[in-house]
DNA sequence: TTGATTGTGTACTGATTGGTACGTATATTA
DNA sequence: TAATATACGTACCAATCAGTACACAATCAA
């Protein structure tokens, strides 16, 4: 019966929350449709469930990873690449659960608690991101001047990107040079991360 | 009846090609369901159609200014700065409707041809970013060795995630802020692109 | 061996999906 | 004015949607 959100969790991966019809939903995880009633109530809830499920079987290690590391440059730079990995891993739905959830954000047929936890979701991961570069900060491996809220941002803008890219078929080679191509702006020099403004 | 598809365009924008239903899309335009069928043959052609609507209407005029534009860098920075701004503008639905698109493209009720169409329009804006890049280095404004393949990449990556981000809901004043951040890996110095794994 | 509880599948509900048959009204041509 | 052609809306089609009523089978406590 827990078993049955692992067969779940892919199909909602795969099509979305509206894509995936319950019928759908039953057969992969092998029992009928009432039982899926039964157990979690209605479609939204089963939804719910899976994400959560999807965030501790797919996000956690990351998370840990990205405080494990040492260096803050480094952190980020792995959690980029594992992510990556993650996004183009042919054993599960190419890219982010969250991602491919979010854009489907408009929707009016998305219920409201999807939606809130889907945005709550993926301003957890950026809220990660954030405080590892505060660390960062702290431990002298970033300029005092650096604009960890601008940066974590830039990342998981990135990261949306990548995932965008896996779901359109990019080869994981490709998506880990544009890993690469986009850690090349993390501020070496102290002022670097002062200019907010290039000039144009 | 040409003007139909300016009424359908921001429906399918919205909703996505799964989620819009051709009663909306006939309400939107103003006809009835029949008279749809009678003008487009089917849904899926009826969103081909507006996809090209979308390709011209909101894509053309910033190619062509990143063309216009002398400065390579200034060039690729204008042209993330206004798509940010059309990703934000409350006129239309938010995001990028290519990306939008994309994100469904595993979903096995999307139609072959859109999926085509979709990726057929996501790399030739990806071509388009690449052939500025090349220009700009013939024109000596970046380093020969410079991989302009990877950074056409990692533009196009960025430019889906601030989709992704502006269809979240994000400012556009914090967008605007992440595109400042993601000109930064811009090459100044010779050699700066040589390194394509950086020490992690 | 009872009686009650739990879990599951069959078969249904009303609503909505993409798509169409057909009657009607308007416009055009002669 | 009469005949034809085009355009459009009403009303329908089978299929599928999320969700449920209910009967049957298995398990449990006594």
């Amino acid at each position: 019966m827990d078993s049955a959100l692992d067969h779940v969790l892919p199909v909602f991966w795969r099509d979305g929350f509206d894509g995936a019809s319950v019928q759908e939903l039953a057969d992969a995880a092998g029992v009928s449709k009432p039982s899926l009633y039964a157990a979690y109530g209605n479609k939204e809830a089963l939804y719910l469930a899976a994400l959560r499920r999807y965030a501790e079987l797919h996000m956690a290690d990351r998370v840990v990873a990205l405080d494990a590391e040492a260096d803050g440059r480094a952190a980020i730079h792995r959690f980029l690449r594992s992510s990556v990995e993650a996004y183009t891993d042919p054993a599960h739905p190419s890219g982010c659960l969250i991602v491919m959830g979010t854009t489907a954000c408009e929707s009016a047929t998305l219920p409201d608690a999807v939606r809130a936890a889907l945005c709550a979701t993926m301003r957890a991961a950026a809220d990660q991101i954030e405080q590892r570069l505060l660390r960062a900060q702290r431990e002298g491996q970033l300029p005092g001047a650096a604009d960890t809220g601008a940066m974590a941002a830039y990342y998981n803008t990135v990261l949306a990107g990548l995932s965008v890219q896996a779901k359109a078929g990019a080869a994981r080679d490709k998506l880990l040079g544009v890993v690469d191509e986009a850690m090349r702006n993390w501020p070496t020099r102290a002022g670097d991360a002062l200019i907010t403004h290039s000039p144009s």
